[in-house]
DNA sequence: CAGTGAGCGAGCTTCCGCTTGACTT
């Protein structure tokens, strides 16, 4: 008999099916040892080396032992445990549990029989180069948190913890809030026409862009100038200067990943990233869906069969591409250990789990999968540039010139594509900005020097906005795109800075508070240029990567990051040095002595 | 002699990332 471990036990049934008789399948569930999650650091720094001192989790027992069982009855251990670097670690700390004794990898790129039968032919040693790359992330993540957090107790009793990601996070909500704090609304106003060419209806508005020459370059706040330029031009003759017509596509969204569904079902569903997670895991553990935390916008190629498949069957030809579209995976720091999220039975159709937030959510799920292999949307976009006084104003130089330029935009669709089922990928930024940026209406059809009718004009009072609230799914969007924290955390991180009062929700919109705001100035006071720049991880991936190819050592790494760290601390306030504990000889002397 | 304060030590708390359960409301 042989023991194949993964990490997952939704994997169990499948692979055993692959596999046959002499296998016997087993999961860690995730990782098995850890620093200790309670008492001192637990990583001696010793002559540049780094000694982590790992316990076996507490909610692991019951696996560890299940597995030291199966393993003992065992000929062969092979590890399956998922293809990045925290699943490397999760197989090297389960060889170090079940003790000396060979063990093979095996690494699956998806659970499909042929998959798992070409990895099974491929056996490999174990990475060390990953591991320590993981356990570099580990240590050092550990230092920022216990070295870091004590720290706070300056800024306040309440203030009770720092880290890498969750520290960063906060930042950036608190940054949004001083902004808004700082903004001043100004009131201006934009002067619109409704013109016509005679005989084509129908009318169309055009904004004042360019006055006496010059590009409108400051907003309009006098409403008295604004008025009289409007009574002025009423009076003028209008006519076309150009009519631009172009074409632009529009690609189709890749399939969903973790913040990008979270997302997705923010703006649409209205479920915050938690509900979204718990509906997503039932939706995974049914088996309707592919694993659901991921980076990837990866698919099967079977999968994109299906899709397209379905396409052709329920659309017109023209809405299939010629040729698969691979999406590439964008977000920072992705490891792709898995594939994107999508239907594992697209066939039964959008709404094969009914009308429930569990069947609305696979609604959305379906529907970007789909959309995500049909053919790019098409629109043409009119451009239309109208002089007023066309001749009415000479500048210095004597060059003569229209008095005023306004301008007029219109979209029209000439082939929806995808667009037919996904709609618009509606992002709360862009609902915030309004519409009255470009309007959607269809301009006739008008040439240059054609004369036009001015029907009405007005002055109308806008308000500048303040930059928009950041939401939870919003926020996890921003942190993806930077590429800190991974998707099994995101929800958690945001649970984190709102336990900890550091951040409140009103009405699904996030507010730093009192207590946030004074911890993240405490932060940038004292470690700008470490943990707390927004781009600190984008570096520290950098030196991870090169750990995990063999360029860079893990404890150098490790140690010259963690000492930099120590510096900042105590110049903040921290006593002690737990990066070097004192020689075990004085601390005996010291016992004695009392 | 009682009250106060300095100093010391013990105990508690703190990080990120991987994966699901179930001592009962």
């Amino acid at each position: 008999m042989k023991l194949l471990i993964v990490e997952s036990p939704n994997k169990i049934k499948k692979i055993r099916g692959f596999l046959g008789s002499g296998f016997q399948v087993a999961a860690s569930f995730g990782h098995v040892r850890d620093l200790p999650a309670k008492g001192d650091l637990a990583v001696a720094f010793t002559d540049g080396k780094v000694l982590p001192t790992y316990a076996t989790i507490e909610r692991s027992t019951r696996a560890v032992s299940e597995l030291a069982h199966l393993a003992q009855k065992a000929d062969e251990v092979l590890l399956a445990t998922d293809p990045d670097r925290e699943g490397e670690a999760i197989a090297w700390h389960v060889s170090q549990l079940l003790g000396e004794r060979a063990y093979k990898r095996v690494v699956f790129h998806a659970i499909t029989e042929s998959e798992v039968k070409k990895a099974m032919a491929a056996p490999r040693d174990m990475d060390m180069r990953l591991v320590n790359a993981q356990q570099a992330r580990r240590v050092l993540d550990r230092v920022v948190g216990w070295l870091v957090s004590p720290t706070l107790r300056t800024v306040g009793k309440a203030a009770k913890s720092a880290g890498r990601v969750q520290s960063v996070a906060l930042r950036l909500v608190a940054e949004r809030e001083k902004e808004i704090g700082r903004f001043k609304n100004i009131d201006y106003f934009i002067l619109s026409a409704k013109l016509e060419k005679p005989g084509t209806p129908p009318p169309f508005e055009a904004r004042l862009i360019e006055w006496q020459g010059k590009p409108l370059e400051q907003r309009l706040k006098n409403a008295a100038i604004a008025e009289k330029m409007v009574e002025w031009c009423k009076k003028q003759e209008f006519k076309t200067i150009s009519c631009d017509r172009r074409e632009s596509s529009r690609n189709a969204p890749p399939p969903f990943s973790t913040a990008t569904v979270q997302q997705a079902a923010s703006v649409r569903l209205g479920f915050n990233p938690e509900v979204t997670m718990k509906l997503l895991q039932h939706l995974f553990e049914e088996g309707n869906i592919t694993y659901h935390r991921t980076d990837s916008t990866a698919l099967a190629p079977e999968a994109i069969a299906e899709a397209r498949k379905l396409i052709s069957k329920e659309f017109h030809p023209e809405y299939l591409p010629k040729d698969p579209i691979i999406h590439a995976t964008k977000s920072a720091n992705a490891q792709e250990a898995h594939e994107a999220i999508r239907p594992t039975h697209p066939e039964s159709g959008a709404d094969a789990l009914g009308t429930g937030d569990e069947g609305k959510l696979y609604r959305l799920i379906w529907q970007r999968f789909i959309a995500c292999q049909m053919a790019s949307g098409r629109d043409q976009i009119t451009t239309l540039q109208v002089a007023c006084a066309p001749e009415g104003h000479k500048t210095p130089d004597g060059t003569v010139v229209a008095m005023a330029v306004f301008e007029a935009k219109g979209k029209v669709t000439l082939f929806d594509g995808w667009r037919k089922l996904a709609g618009e990928d509606a992002t709360e930024e862009a609902k915030s900005k309004g519409k009255d940026e470009e309007e959607e209406a269809e301009l006739p059809l008008i040439n240059s020097g054609d004369t036009l009718l001015i029907l009405d004009m007005a002055a109308q009072k806008r308000s500048t906005k303040p930059p928009p609230r950041f939401t939870q799914a919003s926020l996890i969007k921003k942190l993806e795109k930077d590429g800190i924290g991974r998707p099994s955390t995101y929800a958690n991180i945001l649970r984190t800075i709102l336990e900890r009062g550091y951040v409140e929700e009103k009405k699904r919109k996030l507010h730093a508070t009192d207590l946030g705001l004074s911890v993240t100035d405490f932060l940038v006071r004292n470690f700008t240029g470490n943990f707390i720049d927004i781009n600190y991880t984008a570096r520290l991936e950098d030196d991870l990567d090169r750990i995990a190819r063999g360029e860079a050592d893990w404890e150098k790494v490790v140690t010259e990051a963690s000492f930099a760290i120590l510096a900042l601390a105590q110049r903040a306030g921290l006593r002690g040095n737990p990066l070097k504990p004192l020689p075990s000889a004085t601390s005996f002397s010291a016992r004695v002595e009392r």
